[in-house]
Formats: C-alpha cells, sequence, structure tokens
RNA sequence: GUAGGUAUAGCUCAGUUGGUUAGAGCAUCGGUUUGUGGUACCGAGGGUCGUGGGUUCGAGUCCCAUUACUUACCCCA
C-alpha cells in the first residue's frame, strides 16, 4: 500500500520543525511578556458548540465527525432519514455527528470561558497555541490543519486591551523582522453604514462585498452588492468609501461625514480616534476591513506582509461583545487575535527572513566514534558523564570499522564535534576531539573535555 | 461546487514529427581508503512512464475516461 495522507494536511521534519519552533518561541514568549497565560482545549468539540459562529459559509467548512457505532443504533429509521435530509442540503443532525473538530480558538475559548468562570480571575488573559482544522479546498497558504496562536482578555470593554494586542502584534513581526502592515477597522462603522443607506438587514453582504475591493475593485463590488438586492439608492451612498484613499485622518473624515451622525456611528468613530490617537505602533486604518466571521462587534484586525507575492492576511482577529452569551454569560465582551504561523512560515521562506542558524542546527554537540562493542560500551558511560554536566551527545548507534562512515552521519546532523574512541583512548583515558569545522582535533582527559564543550 | 494545469527512479526533472533496450542530476549503497568526514574518481541497485480503455505495424509521446495532486473563484490564519 502506498503511504499517504489527507490533502492539506502536512508533515513536518526536524528542518521544518525548527524553523516553525523559531516562530512559535517569539510568539510564546511575547504573550508571556504581556501576562498571558497558557490553556489548551480539546480537538474536538460538541458540534452545538461551533455551529452558527463562523457565517454561513463557515459552517460548512468546519470538519464534522460520524457518530460512532452508528450500526448498533436503535433508531435506524431516524438515522436513515436525517442522512437522506443531509444528502439534499448542508444541515447538522445530532443523530449522525454531535461532535466535530475545532474550526478556530476563540468559540472554544468562550466556551471554556462560561464553564470555568468561578474559578477565573476577571478580565481573563489567556494565549492558546493549537491546530484548528478547516474543510476547505487547499490551495497556496491555505491548509485544512493549520496552527493557530491566539491571545485575548474576555471581561474587560476598555480599548487598552486593543492597544495591548497593536503593540503585541508589533513587537513581534519586527522581532521575526518579517515587514507588515498592520489594518484595523471598526464592525460599528459597518453597522452605522448599514443603517444609513437603509439595509439593516444586508449588513453581511455589505460587508463581504466591500472587503473584496483590493481584489475586484470598485466595479467589482458594487456589482455585488447589487446582484445581493441591495438598491442602487444606497449603493451610490457607498461610492466615497470605495474610492477614498489617503491619510488615517482624511478616512477619519470621510467616515464622519457618512456616519457621524449615528449612535454606533459615532461610537465607532471615537473607538477609531482614540487607537489612532493612542497606538504607538504604525497602524492603517482600512475603512473597507470587514473580515468574515460573524461574531466581531467592534474593532476587528488583520495583518498581512508588506513585500513577496502573498497576498492574504498573517494575522487576524478583533472584539467580540457576546460571544459566551449564547453559553449563557451575558456581558462579557473580549478581545483577541491570531497568528497564523503556517502563512508566517510561507512567507519567513519565500522573503529567506531564518536566521541562518535555524538552517544547521546541531542535533548534538558531539558525537561519540568507535571500533567495537568494548569501545562503544566506553562511549556509552562517557556519554552519561557529559550528559550529566547538561552537555548534549549522542553515541553512534551501530559497530562499525569504518570511521568515515560515522563522521558522516556526525556531518550530515551538524554535530560540531565527534570524539574517537578506541583502545589506545581507554587505556590512556585522554580522548582526542576532532573541531568538525575546522578540522583540527585536540586531546582531553575527561575533566579538560566537560570544561572545553562547557566553555564552547 | 466551478474553471485551468500537472502526473516518467526515493527527490527534482529531460525525453525531438509516434520508432530499437526510457535518461540526467541529487540521494542511497559499494569501491579507491580496516584509526579520521565534507572533495574527487570508479561502480551498483532502483521504472507496470498515475490507472483503464482507444487509434496505430508500433504509444512515455496522440484521443477518451478516471483518480490523485496543484492553482484560481467562494471563504479564510
Amino acid at each position: 500500500m502506498k503511504p499517504s495522507i489527507p490533502r492539506g494536511t502536512r508533515d513536518f521534519g526536524p528542518a521544518e520543525m525548527q524553523k516553525r519552533q523559531y516562530i512559535l518561541n517569539i510568539v510564546r514568549k511575547n504573550f508571556e511578556l504581556f501576562g498571558y497565560q497558557p490553556i489548551e482545549t480539546p480537538a474536538m468539540e460538541n458540534i452545538t458548540t461551533l455551529t452558527g459562529k463562523y457565517g454561513e459559509e463557515g459552517d460548512q467548512l468546519i470538519f464534522k465527525i460520524l457518530n460512532s457505532r452508528i450500526h448498533e443504533s436503535k433508531n435506524k429509521d431516524v438515522l436513515k432519514k436525517e442522512f437522506e435530509l443531509s444528502l439534499e442540503a448542508s444541515r447538522n443532525s445530532e443523530e449522525l455527528t454531535e461532535r466535530a473538530l475545532r474550526y478556530d480558538l476563540t468559540v472554544p475559548f468562550a466556551r471554556f470561558v462560561v464553564m470555568n468562570q468561578h474559578q477565573l480571575t476577571f478580565p481573563f488573559k489567556r494565549y492558546q497555541i493549537q491546530p484548528v482544522w478547516r474543510a476547505d479546498r487547499p490551495q497556496k497558504g491555505r491548509y485544512r490543519e493549520f496552527y493557530q496562536c491566539d491571545a485575548d482578555v474576555i471581561g474587560s470593554n476598555s480599548l487598552i486591551n486593543e492597544l495591548d494586542l497593536i503593540s503585541l502584534v508589533d513587537k513581534s513581526f519586527s522581532q521575526l523582522k518579517v515587514p507588515v502592515i498592520i489594518k484595523f477597522n471598526n464592525r460599528k462603522i459597518l453597522s452605522a453604514i448599514a443603517e444609513v443607506i437603509h439595509e439593516p438587514s444586508k449588513i453581511v453582504n455589505i460587508t463581504v462585498a466591500i472587503d473584496k475591493l483590493d481584489k475586484i475593485g470598485k466595479e467589482g463590488v458594487n456589482k455585488e452588492l447589487a446582484e445581493n438586492g441591495i438598491s442602487q439608492e444606497a449603493i451610490q451612498k457607498l461610492q466615497p468609501l470605495l474610492e477614498f484613499k489617503g491619510t488615517n485622518a482624511q478616512k477619519v473624515g470621510i467616515l464622519k461625514e457618512l456616519v457621524g451622525n449615528t449612535e454606533a456611528g459615532k461610537k465607532g468613530i471615537e473607538e477609531i480616534e482614540f487607537l489612532l490617537n493612542t497606538s504607538t505602533a504604525e497602524i492603517e486604518l482600512d475603512i473597507t476591513l470587514a473580515r468574515g466571521l460573524n461574531y466581531y462587534t467592534g474593532t476587528i484586525f488583520e495583518v498581512k506582509a508588506n513585500e513577496g507575492t502573498f497576498s492574504s492576511s498573517i494575522l487576524g482577529g478583533g472584539r467580540y461583545d457576546d460571544l459566551t452569551g449564547i453559553f449563557g454569560l451575558p456581558n462579557m465582551s473580549g478581545v483577541g487575535i491570531s497568528f497564523g504561523i503556517d502563512r508566517i512560515y510561507d512567507v519567513m521562506e519565500e522573503l529567506n527572513l531564518f536566521p541562518a542558524s535555524t538552517d544547521k542546527s546541531p542535533a548534538a554537540t558531539l558525537m561519540f566514534a568507535h571500533f567495537d562493542i568494548e569501545s562503544q560500551t566506553h562511549c556509552v558511560s562517557l556519554a552519561a558523564e557529559l550528559r550529566n554536566k547538561n552537555i548534549s551527545c549522542e553515541v553512534y548507534p551501530d559497530i562499525t570499522k569504518k570511521l568515515g562512515k560515522q563522521f558522516d552521519y556526525a556531518n550530515k546532523k551538524n554535530i560540531p564535534f565527534v570524539c574517537t574512541v578506541g583502545s589506545n583512548e581507554m587505556q590512556n583515558k585522554l580522548y582526542a576531539v576532532k573541531n568538525m569545522d575546522k578540522g583540527e582535533q585536540q586531546q582531553f582527559n575527561i575533566t579538560d573535555l566537560i570544561k572545553f564543550l562547557k566553555k564552547d
């Protein structure tokens, strides 16, 4: 049988893991630096926890898990009917699927907060680094299994949290040396727009269409709006939004004109101005930024790489005022961001941003080479001594007289020192250690060897 | 779901208007080298040309179908 893995999933070898961990370590360090605490949640959730939170499209992209032992069911007639119905339209049947793989980390987090509300100190700041699954068509930069790295704070309305997150994002990308644009907008503006053009029920269609401005241009957006039943009059009102390019301040001016006399508009503009005035990081107000997820209600974020061919977003996030409400805990506003490290990896690979050290990081500091079972055994006890001193090392596992083969192995694993042990060395307790880079060899007793490697 | 592209050795790919026994580089293994690697030279193994059918004296090459992968649309990290 030919081995394979499901489409959209990947294996990661040691070289790739080295780079992935380089990114993860920087992100995790910053999460902790800003006072977020780690949690984990299960890979699968009850399907009812997930459905209805991600929009119509989103629901269809949830990986569903078929119930086990359906052949033992006592209600096969019901099962058959549910199955028939599922063939006709996208729907959820708990008879068939009670559980699903998590689609993001935010909704499980909201569930977690509600379930553990009495143990948590609010405002609660958590970070979470785990894979999520989406039943999407894979393509460039889009995977069916990928990692999200989320930081969220819940139980606080303060815009300080937004500022904190912006600063965290800015710091992380500058440490990774990835050139980015941090864009933001506010969902209150979008609802205000829907209000002033008298199409409040079409808010999702409007936001999704506007979000595509970059890709399909003004004409494309107008066409899509019309197709979604938005009146010509309303579309005309939206034009200033689509046509305008300029500074952040000028954009705020446009917004004031368009939605400044609505309640939601006023509030949104106020929040936007606060962030623009107080953020120390460079941020760009993008009045066409909408984002698809249903649960956002206030500030929304998106980060894209500023160089290279990679156009999809590498980070997203925003404020959600009532995600926990559906689970029975109202009035819990939260805000969070999510790093897409798989895409960050792709950007960094394309722009050659990984430090050289991640390319050939040594598997160990030293390898022992030997000739027979006696010398190998001797190496094993020497290795134990080095490891007690916290020096990483390994003993060549096979018995062979061919030193070339053993040296080659060390080379391929980028091990910088090789210590060859034969009968002379065992007798004199003096060990020859070769620096694989320089090709020089020095002799040490065990104490000096440890000193030498420690210093190095 | 819709539309395009690709499929030949473990990997990356050549393969002429359809013509003898399908090639290269890298990788692997062996040798030059039984106590010192990266280099060099010599050699070896490894293929049902994705699968099934068709056209033809003859198909890796042309046609049809099918599967997998991939890119774009939709949506998203």
